[in-house]
DNA sequence: GACGGAATCGTTTTT
DNA sequence: CGATTCCGTC
């Protein structure tokens, strides 16, 4: 094997971290450090001069996709299969270890996993069952509570909670919920991996066993481990330590999910013989980027501590631009991509990222507008789709009878007479009996005629027709190769006419996904040797798939901030960068949660390689009511002298900001640009544009009225204030008072609903 | 059981 | 404002 493949592409850290000796090591690597590279070479290094086999190593990494990519590198680098090396998420690995020993986990054979939208609906219906007040318990919370304890990887007999009622009560809807699991042999993304811990730690022997197959363990983001995961790696590396994990704590935005960057510190204290080495050189940004970057995240407490450079060009300033309005920003944001792709760039090198999905909107009009294609990443992915689902909780409920959820979903789908009080007779029947809905339905079949055992007559009938259908299905299937399996199966199930008859746009969609699946599963390569048709299955729900399907066309990229994590784009927007918007409101409280949100950022800014724009609307329409925010306290924390407001396009006269006797500067005006700094930017009021000619005639006609500097003014939200300065014409009209209680504002005249005093 | 009007409620998301 | 869900009616 030849080394210099392995070793010529590295720099001099990367080197060290990939020929590190065997043993603990933990690798700090900054954002566009090549730390996918020093994971994949690490990994042929092992092989090629520690004479270990694929099989040996076990690699875990935050998303299937990151897996796919990593498998597909070690395998160019090495010139071999990886096949045999363990290599996937953490709940992957934890399904695929319960498949081999689900009878030592305790767990059903075909046993189902349930995502989080099955989960939410067997914890409504427990809630229903239970009588609780659906306005007091909201499902959500009560699916919060319980992945919550079991990230953290407590039973409910380990839950501390308090004595008073609710805690109580959630803590016994734990215990229901986990009896429903196991009842009917299924289970939650949580619990994989709870059982694969639990299973590992309760069973020596077994856990002998694996530890002497992987003596080499690499875990990549590992600031994102959730209590779980870090216990289950920690278990199998034993007091050896040979982990080799690759993390970022300035990157660690999963904190809501169970995810704590504790755990880089805590492995440092776990492994006192630990090698931590640092990635800080970035291929990816220009020196103005990474400054501003470096500048936010400073901010930061306990940091493990690393300052990201560059042998690159400091590049352009960070640009900054505040709109009137959420339109205006995002027509700012469409002429700057519309001038990149007149200068040459890609349409796909352009990235529009925001807080949270609903900002997309405003984009995406504008987008349309301007005709320029686009591409909005997250939304609904193709496992997720209702058809999909109701097609595969056939499948499922072929693999294992008992799968409540599953039942339920389509016990009636297509509707064959079975109504809601039929299902509650099956149901009051299951919990009798402790059984699933399946058995309480075979047991109310062969009971019909006798007296009050179940349901009879129409309803009867109609359920004995669903209990052939399955079972015929099933016994039809045995033989078929998987993707005729659910071809017939759909089929037969009479989802297809079902979903004809819908209206034609929606129903012809839909039959089209259903088609699409059974190309899927042409497509499905069984992992290991599981049968086909349950790996199929967990496929669907550890996978849900691409959320659209690869673009053909050269299109902007719209995505959250969230999920631009591991991208990178030459020309990046960072919009709706508001205080209360980003930092989000209900983030904002805590300290830990407002670092949260500044990693969040920094996050953001490091997927910019040449050009980054921070754009900020001073008018947001937000859930249907104008709210107007401050520019979010991360603008301030970017050094001025990195920083360079965009003006506006159309400017007027420069007026004078005082009006005598009128303008007091109030200590309670915040700086535009937060933290009390004196920021770059100062308002509009500082440029140096030339008036307009003309203009004056209609400045008085747009602000007919009475409005003028100085003028008292009552604004429906922030009360009463002064006039400090107009500019701009039109619709884009603006004002800026100073208000007595709120300080000093900008509002557009044509939406502020200022009433002249 | 399908449809429609009212009520409700609004991060982030991969597994 | 807009999506989702819930309840009542035909």
């Amino acid at each position: 094997m030849d080394l210099s493949a392995i070793l010529n592409p590295l720099n001099d850290a990367q080197r060290a971290a990939v020929t590190a000796p065997v043993g603990p090591v933990l690798v700090l690597a900054g954002a566009g450090s090549g730390k996918t590279r020093v994971l994949t070479h690490r990994i042929a290094w092992l092989i090629c001069t520690e004479g270990v086999s694929p099989h040996g190593i076990l690699a875990v990494t935050f998303t299937n996709k990151a897996a796919a990519e990593m498998r597909t590198r070690v395998e160019q680098l090495l010139g071999v299969p990886s096949g045999p090396m363990w290599l996937g998420t953490f709940h992957g690995l934890a399904h695929r270890l319960l498949r081999l020993h689900w009878r030592e986990a305790g767990l059903a054979q075909g046993f189902q996993i349930l995502d989080s939208e099955d989960q939410l609906r067997l914890i409504k219906k427990l809630l229903k069952a239970s009588g609780l007040d659906e306005s007091g318990w909201a499902p959500k919370d009560v699916q919060y509570f319980i992945n919550k304890h079991k990230d953290e990887g407590r039973r409910p007999g380990q839950v501390r909670a308090g004595a008073d009622r609710v805690s109580v009560q959630m803590v016994k809807l734990y215990e229901e919920y986990e009896a429903a699991c196991a009842r009917t042999g299924v289970i939650d993304f949580a619990e994989l991996l709870l059982r694969a811990f639990e299973l590992w730690r309760d069973q020596p022997q077994l856990l002998a066993q694996y530890r002497a197959r992987f003596r080499h363990v690499l875990v990549d983001e590992f600031q994102d481990t959730n209590a779980i995961q870090y216990e289950w790696i920690r278990l199998l590396v034993g007091a050896s330590g040979a982990a080799f994990v690759v993390g970022d704590d300035d990157q660690s935005i999963y904190r809501w999910r169970g995810a704590r960057i504790e755990h880089l510190h805590r492995f440092l204290v776990d492994f006192p013989q630990a090698q931590l080495l640092r990635l800080e050189q970035n291929y990816r940004s220009t020196g103005a980027i990474l400054a501003a970057a470096n500048a936010l995240i400073a901010n930061n407490s306990s940091r493990l501590g690393k300052t990201l450079w560059t042998r690159g060009a400091q590049g352009a300033a960070v640009k900054l631009y505040a709109a009137f309005n959420e339109r205006d920003e995002a027509e700012f944001v469409v002429t700057r991509v519309l001038e990149w792709v007149q200068h040459g760039g890609a349409r796909a090198d352009a990235a529009i990222l925001y807080r949270s999905n609903a900002q997309s909107r405003s984009f995406e009009e504008a987008l349309i507008m301007a005709r320029v294609p686009y591409r909005v990443y997250g939304g609904l992915r193709f496992f997720e789709r209702a058809e999909i689902k109701d097609a595969l909780a056939y499948l499922r409920l072929i693999v294992n009878r008992d799968d409540d959820a599953s039942f339920e979903r389509i016990v009636n789908l297509p509707a064959r007479g079975i109504g809601a009080r039929t299902l509650d007779a099956i149901r009051e029947l299951a919990r009798e009996t402790g059984s699933s809905l399946w058995s309480a339905t075979r047991a109310s079949v062969t009971a019909t005629g006798a007296a009050g055992a179940g349901p009879a007559g129409r309803s009867g009938g109609a359920i004995q027709t669903f209990v052939t259908l399955i079972e015929r299905l099933a016994g039809e299937i045995t033989r078929l190769p998987l993707h005729e399996a659910v071809d017939h199966v759909i089929r037969g199930s009479g989802l297809v006419e079902h979903y004809q008859k819908e209206r034609a746009d929606r129903g012809e969609a839909r039959v089209e996904n259903l088609a699409e699946l059974v190309s899927a599963a042409r497509g499905f390569v069984p992992e290991g040797d599981m049968p086909p048709l349950e790996g199929f299955l967990a496929h669907a729900v550890l996978e849900s798939g691409e959320t659209q399907a690869e673009p053909f066309e050269d299109c902007v990229q719209m995505m959250t901030l969230h999920s631009a994590k591991g991208l990178e784009f030459p020309l990046v927007f960072m919009c709706g960068m508001e205080d209360g918007l980003f930092p989000h409101q209900r983030s904002q409280s805590d300290l830990e949660g407002l670092e949260e949100e500044r990693r969040l950022c920094y996050v953001g800014m490091t997927r910019a390689m040449r050009q980054l724009y921070l754009t900020h609307a001073e008018q947001r329409r937000v859930h249907g009511v104008d709210t107007y925010n401050a520019a979010s306290r991360f603008i301030g924390e970017v050094p001025p002298e990195l920083l360079e407001e965009v003006r506006p396009r159309i400017r007027l006269a420069q007026h004078p900001v005082q009006h005598p006797g009128t303008y007091r500067p109030s200590r309670e005006t915040p700086a535009r640009y937060g933290n009390g700094r004196a920021g770059a930017a100062t308002g509009r009021s500082g440029g140096a544009v030339p008036a307009m000619a003309g203009a004056r005639g209609s400045l008085e006609e747009t602000l007919a009225g009475g409005m003028r500097l100085g003028a008292r003014v009552r604004h429906g939200k922030f009360g009463e204030g002064v006039v400090l300065t107009i500019e701009g014409q039109g619709s884009h009209a603006r004002v800026q008072v100073n208000f007595e209680r709120q300080g000093s504002k900008w509002l557009m005249l044509q939406y502020a609903n200022l009433e002249v005093m």
